[in-house]
RNA sequence: CGGGACGUGGCGCAGGCUGGUAGCGCACCUGCUUUGGGAGCAGGGGGUCGCCGGUUCAAAUCCGGCCGUCCCGACCA
């Protein structure tokens, strides 16, 4: 049977599925322009878009394989308002969130358009969930989520409204915790593995959501906004917001009893230091300064390296770029010349990699640097993981080379704890009559980035690969020839045929279109299976059929075709 | 939010510097021919040139402001 039959066999004439010849001026992403071209959606403004009937079937393919898996796991469906009070949301500290639509009713009352519902699935447990009897519990819906988003991109990768796949466990216990989240990360695999994309499970920063732990499920495509380090032998595997390896040692030589300024007249880059230095870039040290609430911080990593956002703001928290003025109030330098010996007032943080060896780092005079300069010597600093891991370091579990690659994150799990439910007065009694907060999980999907990531990872010059279980249709049947002829005729059997048989068919019996019209919109949809029938080949046969990967053509007996052909789209990937 | 580009019939674009009654391809309508890889010929319909203001006898074109969309950097299904 079809993966996931839903919209059954369609005849095409008179329907909605407006094509385009010309890519459309404003999409650059692949996913983006096939999905115009080939009649899925539409655009309405930045990151809003409608979904065509064509559109809508490959959706509801992806959203039947969730609904299945969720069910497997004893998930139960339900449907939350988009539109909540916005007290709910100040409980947990999340109202101001930049993302958040804000509005009022006309009572003056503010609301927010729902952003995610870990706010409104907690409230609803503190008024559901009294005992430890009642629990476990594993809540989910598919629908809409509003996020004022900075900047919408990529087509569908990346919009302000999108169906979200959104599910929340509710445990007594950690351990309750650990078999949702793993029951939700296999249900996941299954979802994935049967829409047909290639993905990695990483681990991940848990960003606005907070919490324990998190994973992410991530589609390696070259349009993907984020980036994975993953390790080709063992099954190490992050996301480079959290990832670490361990970094090429240079040789540092013998290390030096004292700092030793140099002068480096106009030397500003660390390309340039090392150029003057001809000391390699990891000999020395790149200082970063930033401004917390609590003031500036000297941000270090070595030479090679970058300082990541994400990374320093788990040390630091918030924080933004320091200005020039500022700078030179602080260190009495201009940026180029900066480094931690001798700083008063600055707060300095280190990465890891800086406690070994000695570094070459700016001197806090214009034009002057310092060699031979010691962590823990010359200067104080706390050290943490700061830097972005470099293609080709080593990976921590085994030291196979790391390999970077960008991905689109179409699935993540959060361990949430009791943020929430601490925030929103959602216990329950333990067996021993005590109070506890419930411990939950929370875990997103999002079907039409699942069908962009196909697409990404799915499409060749004339259109869309589509996997089988996620295609609009299984058959795209082409009929050439006039209503009433012996070719319509024999279409007309054959859609029957193979609709009986459990396949999907798109029938394109359209009057007024040429054949070559047909065969070019046929592989810009990008079904698995392509059947012509026209007088050309009957009343003998064979049926000619295209197989859209690869663009293979096949011939097929005209007895028992339905069933050759449905044994054909079984052997699809 | 910072930087860049672009807004002209449904779609893709030209015109713009050098102001003077808006053009091309595709799509659409009618007729005839055609019917296996986005058909041919003939005829036809459709655009306040993103918006507001300014300069000018005259603005798609020059100037200013605003809005929108996309791309690159900081954020996330």
């Amino acid at each position: 049977m079809p993966a996931a039959p839903l919209g059954g066999s369609w005849r095409l004439s008179g329907r909605l599925w407006p094509t385009l010849r010309d890519p459309p001026a404003d999409a650059e992403a692949v996913s983006h322009v096939l999905m115009v071209r080939a009649g899925l959606v539409r655009q309405l403004a930045a990151g809003l878009y409608t979904v065509l009937p064509m559109g809508l079937r490959v959706l509801r393919r992806v959203e039947a394989i969730v609904r299945q898996e969720m069910e497997a796991i004893g998930a139960q469906e339900i449907v939350m308002p988009l539109l909540h009070p916005a007290e709910i949301w100040e409980a947990t500290g999340r109202y101001p969130l930049d993302e958040q639509f804000r509005l009022e009713d006309r009572g003056g009352r503010a609301m927010v358009l729902g952003m995610t519902h870990e706010e409104i699935i907690t409230w609803h447990a503190a008024r559901e969930i009294q005992s430890y009897r009642d629990l476990p519990q594993s809540w989910w819906q598919m629908h809409t989520k509003l996020r004022d988003e900075p900047r919408p991109k990529s087509g569908m990768l990346r919009v302000r409204e999108f169906v979200m796949k959104d599910s929340y466990s509710l445990d007594r216990d950690e351990a309750g915790l650990e078999r949702s989240y793993a029951a939700h990360s296999e249900a996941y695999a299954r979802i994935f593995d049967r829409c047909g994309i290639a993905w990695h499970l990483v681990e991940s920063d848990v960003g606005m959501m907070g919490g324990l732990g998190a994973h992410e499920f991530m589609a390696p495509s070259p349009a993907g906004e984020d980036v994975i380090a993953r390790c080709p032998a063992c099954d190490y595997a992050a996301n480079v917001e959290l990832a670490t390896s361990v970094p090429i040692e240079p040789d540092f030589g013998a290390t030096p009893a004292e700092p030793e300024p140099f002068d480096t007249p106009g030397i500003g880059t660390i390309a340039e230091l090392s150029a003057f230095t001809d000391l390699p870039p990891a000999r020395h040290a790149k200082s970063v300064v930033v401004v917390t609430d609590g003031g500036p911080v000297l941000a270090l990593v070595r030479g090679e390296h970058q300082v990541h956002d994400t990374k320093l703001a788990r040390e630091v928290g918030p924080h933004r770029p320091a200005h020039e003025e500022e700078i030179r109030g602080w260190f009495g330098a201009d940026p180029g010349s900066l480094g931690p010996v001798g700083l008063d007032g600055v707060r300095v943080v280190a990465d890891h990699s800086l406690a070994i060896g000695h570094y070459v780092t700016g001197a806090n005079r214009d034009g002057v640097h310092l060699r031979g300069v010691v962590l823990g010597r010359d200067f104080a600093a706390a050290t943490a993981d700061l830097r972005e891991v470099l293609p080709g370091e080593a990976c921590a579990g085994c030291g196979t080379p790391l390999v970077l690659e960008p991905v689109i994150e179409i699935g993540n799990i959060f361990k949430l704890g009791t943020r929430y439910s601490a925030a929103l007065g959602a216990g329950y009694l333990d067996a021993d009559g005590h109070e506890q907060d419930i411990i939950m999980g929370s875990y997103g999907i999002g079907p039409a980035r699942v069908a962009a990531a196909a697409i990404e990872q799915g499409h060749d010059e004339a259109g869309i690969i589509w996997p089988r279980a996620i295609a609009p249709f299984d058959v795209h049947l082409v009929l050439i020839g006039a209503p009433g002829s012996e070719a319509a005729g024999y279409a007309d059997r054959l859609y029957d045929e193979l609709s009986e048989r459990g396949l999907e068919v798109l029938y394109d019996d359209r009057v007024h279109t040429k054949p070559g019209e047909k065969f070019v919109e046929a592989e810009l949809l990008g079904c698995p299976l392509r059947v012509t029938v026209g007088k050309r080949t009957l009343p003998h046969g064979p049926l000619e059929v295209q197989v859209r990967r690869g663009r293979e053509q096949r011939e097929i007996a005209l007895g028992a075709a339905a069933n050759a052909l449905r044994e054909l789209w079984s052997s699809q990937a």
